[in-house]
DNA sequence: TCTGGGGTCCTAGGACCC
DNA sequence: TCTGGGGTCCTAGGACCC
């Protein structure tokens, strides 16, 4: 009784429509009421003009082309999309101080203290509706409901440009008519092997019972689709999320490509990378190699260092001895994908700068240089005195935070 | 449906620890 | 030399999300 109370529907999703697509009709009026794909090689967004030609992501521009011949194709342009994220985001902070992120373009929002200051949740998400489409001029889909996994699950079923409030007593009469693909983790093996057994709503998953999804599906699917399924999600809102991991990777074609060329991709992937980290200030431990091959079967191979790094040298010694392991597997089934991703990641770590220093009489390049990492890290930068001349071993950190 | 680039979370075996 | 019960960390694979 008392969660009944309490648990009024309070949580918004806020899910931006054809995020990509949508800015690209912002910013050019002639794109406006047109099917707009971005993406050159692979579709990343369509219009919901685009959709109504069946066009989904990611699926080949050619076959989008020939589903939709009228369609305009426009690059990606990442930088535009990033900004566009930040002020929507803004949006999101004026509304409530409880936001959490999930992707580029969606967020949730809690609005449950907010009710003498802004009104009820309903009218706070009328208003962040309006407020987006006028500060940013971009259209979103909002969803209202109790639990974190509700919203999500009605803004994907209001869109596009829609509003769907689930109040509280109507849950289950909302979810239970909907198919098993609606539910937040459900995929396409999920789907499968629920269709075999002749369940496709959420209704009928929820009359199956946990014993025999947990047969189905494994220990913590089978539990987390049964509370999905009666709305059970006791998730908080959460503040101040930092993400796990870095990565980057690079679809190669299925044209076979020599090793060494393998090797100058995974050099500039890492390069890539640990720019990143250094600008988000973060230092990782464990870097992953991701490989994808001609028949779209996938590998990993990692190594855990002994101490976080954002160094581009440490990690990229890493990656090529990764990639050595990795090198029969390669030969075998020819290689389509590489990539690779940094975890374990720390807000401190090492850096190794090496200096021409030619004794205790010379300490201004030295001081120069730990004023540049300051700069740049914005820690404090401490130096143990290494012998380099008779040590070279690139684990021994001279500086760190 | 012949497939990009960025992520998250879970499972499971093995090594190792007390 | 064999044995419990309780852990942690590492590595590899896989499903899923936008």
């Amino acid at each position: 009784v008392v969660e009944d109370v309490v648990d009024q529907a309070s949580i918004l999703h806020a899910d931006l429509d054809s995020f990509y697509a949508s800015v690209e009709q912002r910013d050019d009026p002639a794109l406006r009421g047109r099917p707009v794909l971005v993406g050159m090689g692979v579709v990343l967004a369509a219009s919901y003009e685009a959709k109504a030609f069946g066009v989904r992501t990611p699926m080949g521009s050619a076959q989008a082309r020939a589903l939709c011949p009228d369609a305009v194709v426009v690059p990606p342009r990442m930088s535009a999309y990033s900004q566009a994220s930040k002020d929507v985001f803004a949006v999101f902070r004026d509304t409530t101080p409880i936001v959490e992120g999930i992707s580029i373009d969606e967020a949730f929002l809690e609005v449950g203290g907010l009710h003498k200051i802004r009104g009820t949740p309903t009218e706070i998400a009328i208003r962040l509706r309006a407020e987006v489409r006028q500060r940013v001029g971009l259209p979103i889909t909002v969803g209202v409901a109790g639990t974190k996994f509700l919203a999500k699950v009605a803004s994907g079923v209001g869109k596009p440009d829609g509003l769907l409030v689930v109040p509280p007593g109507k849950e289950l009469a909302f979810l239970h008519p909907l198919p098993v693909e609606r539910l937040w983790g459900v995929g396409p093996v999920t789907a499968g092997k629920l269709h075999e057994r002749q369940i496709r709503t959420v209704g009928q998953v929820a009359r199956v019972g946990e014993a025999a999804l947990v047969a189905m599906l494994g220990a913590h699917a089978g539990r987390h689709l049964h509370a999905l399924a009666h709305n059970h999600d006791p998730r908080r809102v959460r503040v101040g999320h930092r993400r796990g991991s870095i990565g980057s990777q690079c679809a190669l074609g299925r044209r076979p490509r020599p090793f060494a060329e393998i090797e100058a991709t995974l050099a500039a992937l890492v390069d890539r990378v640990t720019r990143r980290m250094r600008g988000a200030k973060r230092a990782g431990r464990t870097v992953t190699l991701r490989l994808r091959f001609g028949d779209f079967s996938r590998a990993t191979r990692s190594h855990s260092l002994l101490k976080a790094t954002m160094q581009t040298r440490a990690i990229l010694e890493t990656a090529r001895g990764l990639l050595t392991e990795a090198r029969p597997l390669i030969a075998e089934r020819g290689l389509t994908l590489v990539g690779i991703a940094v975890s374990n990641l720390d807000t401190d770590g090492y850096v190794q700068l090496e200096l021409p220093f030619d004794g205790p009489d010379d300490d201004s390049p030295l001081d120069s240089a730990l004023d540049a990492v300051r700069d740049r890290f914005g820690g404090t930068a401490v130096t143990r005195a290494v012998n380099l001349g008779q040590d070279l071993n690139p684990a021994v950190p001279i500086l760190s935070d």
